[in-house]
DNA sequence: ACCCTGGCTCATGTAAACCATAGCCAGAAC
DNA sequence: GTTCTGGCTATGGTTTACATGAGCCAGGGT
């Protein structure tokens, strides 16, 4: 197997910058966000679950069904979900129906939006059936979305034009410290 | 526990478009993008070697020191992700070592940066110690660095202005004519 | 030739994630 | 009341994801 990849001879990914670029100190432990997120959405069924939300399901039948998950997984799922935050509960009433609880997305929940999109362009990729699959649009104007990268001044960054650093350079090395 | 949310009472996500808005046929069976993604990127540990990869790492004593997983599991992980496209193998050569391969991403592997940004991103909000931790910038001009959704005419698309549809509907619909 | 280092594998065990089935129980309908 | 429906839970079993520790082996040093 031979990926001829265009880019083969560059190591361009982050620069490591500051006391950054000596990351044999601080491996794993909490410090990092990625970790988080992945404690809250780090499972298959969570992210199944989520993307139902995002596309419009939020009754406990819905979710089960169309994410072909296990009543108790689902269950279970949405109560993690409600005590991180993601999604809120609202009562609900059909006629002839006992009332129940509906799921939505907390504002929390619809910041994921961007890892959404990013998820379904990248899994676009993996396979060359361009033709079937699901499509994200902007409503206004029809074209499809994109996750891209911008700092703060609204430029798009590449990946090597991007670095990781510390955030609070003397804090996180006292906490260091403190821990040894 | 209350969630007091800003946006309670609108149920505002994704929109559904054309024939994706009968949801009810079409239940999980790989057409979603999505799903495919997490059967490369769905596991904890294929995100941290990730992410260190991006970090930089890449060599395997790198890997399995900064991510914390054990040797078999970053074997096997990287294994996985040379089989699927997302790293390539390069011989090194230390001075007084023998030859050994490093581990760099490929494209397709780099095409996964906004996704490890909207990441550090979200999880950014879910602790409040915003003091410590990571921080990815822009190498030019310093600011942070954020993944916004976009359509293909620069828009900038909030959750609310989005819709999700088929892709080829009519093809869509044949298949799922035929698998019945 | 021998040793020794370090990337990698194998064996074993545990915990987590998931499915399938059955059952509970609130409450609307009657 | 009684019944019946549907959201949810509880039980048991399989599979996957991980850790731990032992061990293999290519190949550069000497």
């Amino acid at each position: 197997m031979d990926h001829d990849d265009s880019a083969a001879g560059s190591t361009d990914v982050l620069e490591r910058l500051g006391a950054f670029s000596d990351r044999d100190d601080w491996t794993a432990k909490g410090w990092c966000r990625i970790e988080r997120s992945l404690d809250v959405i780090g499972t298959r069924s969570a992210m199944l679950v989520v993307r139902e939300l995002f596309y419009g399901g939020s009754r406990f039948d819905e979710l089960t069904r169309r994410t072909g998950l296990s009543e108790a997984v689902v269950a279970g799922r949405l109560k993690q979900l409600y005590a991180d935050g993601i999604v809120d509960r609202r009562p609900y009433r059909e006629a002839g129906k006992r009332t129940r609880d509906e799921y939505v997305l907390t504002g929390r929940g619809r910041g994921l939006f961007p890892i959404i999109v990013a998820m379904v362009e990248w899994g676009e990729g993996l396979r060359d059936d361009h033709r079937s699959g699901v499509e994200l649009v902007h409503r206004d104007c029809g074209t499809s979305l994109s996750a891209v990268v911008t700092c703060e001044k609204g430029h798009e960054v590449p990946v090597d034009r991007a670095a990781v650093r510390l955030k609070d350079e003397e804090y996180a090395l006292a906490g260091l410290r403190r821990s040894k």
